[in-house]
DNA sequence: ATTATCTATAGATCTATAGATAATGC
DNA sequence: ATTATCTATAGATCTATAGATAATGC
């Protein structure tokens, strides 16, 4: 209700921007509980009743942040091309995902977090955007396998295991860091492996 | 320091493994700022403070729970046989996962938000037990690699490309059930595509 | 006697608001 | 005039303790 109602100005739209991109970082790393408006207001060098000023409430930054992550994380998938070569338009989306693991792990992160704790502010978005824009390249997937293009198996659990390997490598981060210590996870045959493999897995 | 010292009786016993129970559901759905005593006390038919009669903290909750963990998540890995035919074993291997995320979603759960979140609590558990066990197995598989039984690959990211799509069934199984409505998410061909995928990748 | 349970609550922490003060825009 | 910032704090929530009461074991 103190959240004002017209037409943001500049400095609304920076500021929001600040707190969301600090908000981030702390969901994303200690999640919603166990992140306070004052760690926000902090790590985004505001006062803490200016957070609620911005927003309603700390609630309220924390759906923004999954709304735009929503639409943001769908993009990729999006672009895969009925008419392109099937392999290369998977691995193209594949390296896409790989990309957006080392650019954005704190997005990958609040999204795993809110899935791993039952998605319980994300499951109408899920139904709504996710559902049919997953089924839709599943049917893809099938009429390139049907046309013998791609190697046979069940579309969605292939989608499961691309998601699965590629957010891996920024959920999992911290574990990664100390079994493969002073390394960049990346630099190091991270996209050539995860490539390499589902080149062979996919190849008819 | 509530806590009791000597020997602990068979209730001793019983209602910690009650209260690790309980609480084991909650962290991993809620995380551990997320869980409340209260909760815990209610989950398992307890009063709060003797929740604090059992565990000196709701920390030492968490750390009791993180210690059973690491010992228990480790045992399957520990399994595999240099002796043994290296494409079963890794397989065998893959398959006991499979299980644990079909039989244990919270203790899968509750190790990917300690993860997830930087493993505050868990990183020099990393380092001392799980590091040196996964050398171990890198150099195992390295071997059978030379050997030409089993496909060149970076061994590390095929440990990796296995933990992730194996816990994937379990961590993000909220977002399966939407995108899978209807259908037991095991038994519909996960087992069967996560092992057919896994023996044409590492089949030479 | 010792171990376990229960009620009541202290003290810390956290979200959100009230309201005064400062900065900006017409 | 309107928009933004700041101090102070109300009220809710949460962990942990004190201490009285009940149950169990020798």
């Amino acid at each position: 209700m103190t959240q004002p109602a017209r037409k943001p100005s500049r400095i609304q739209i920076e500021n929001r921007q600040r707190i969301r991109d600090a908000a981030l970082g702390l969901f994303a790393t200690h999640g919603f509980r166990g992140t306070t408006l004052d760690q926000i207001a902090g790590a985004c060098g505001m006062h803490k009743p200016n957070l609620i000023y911005y927003y309603d409430s700390k609630e309220a930054i924390h759906i923004d942040l999954l709304n735009t992550l929503m639409t943001e994380w769908l993009s990729p998938l999006d672009a895969m091309d009925p008419e392109g070569d099937p392999l290369e338009e998977i691995l193209e989306y594949i390296r896409k995902k790989m990309e957006m693991s080392r650019l954005y792990p704190r997005e990958s992160r609040l999204f795993a977090n809110e899935i791993v704790q039952g998605a319980p502010r994300m499951l109408p978005h899920l139904e709504r955007t996710l559902k049919p824009l997953f089924d839709q390249q599943c049917k893809i997937l099938e009429d390139w396998m049907a046309a013998g293009k791609l190697a046979r198996m069940h579309p969605a659990h292939l989608i499961f295991s691309i998601w699965a390997v590629t957010q891996h490598y920024a959920d999992f981060e911290a574990q990664i860091a100390v079994l493969l210590p002073g390394q960049d996870r990346f630099a190091d045959g991270a996209d050539q492996f995860v490539e390499t493999m589902f080149r062979k897995l996919l190849t008819p």
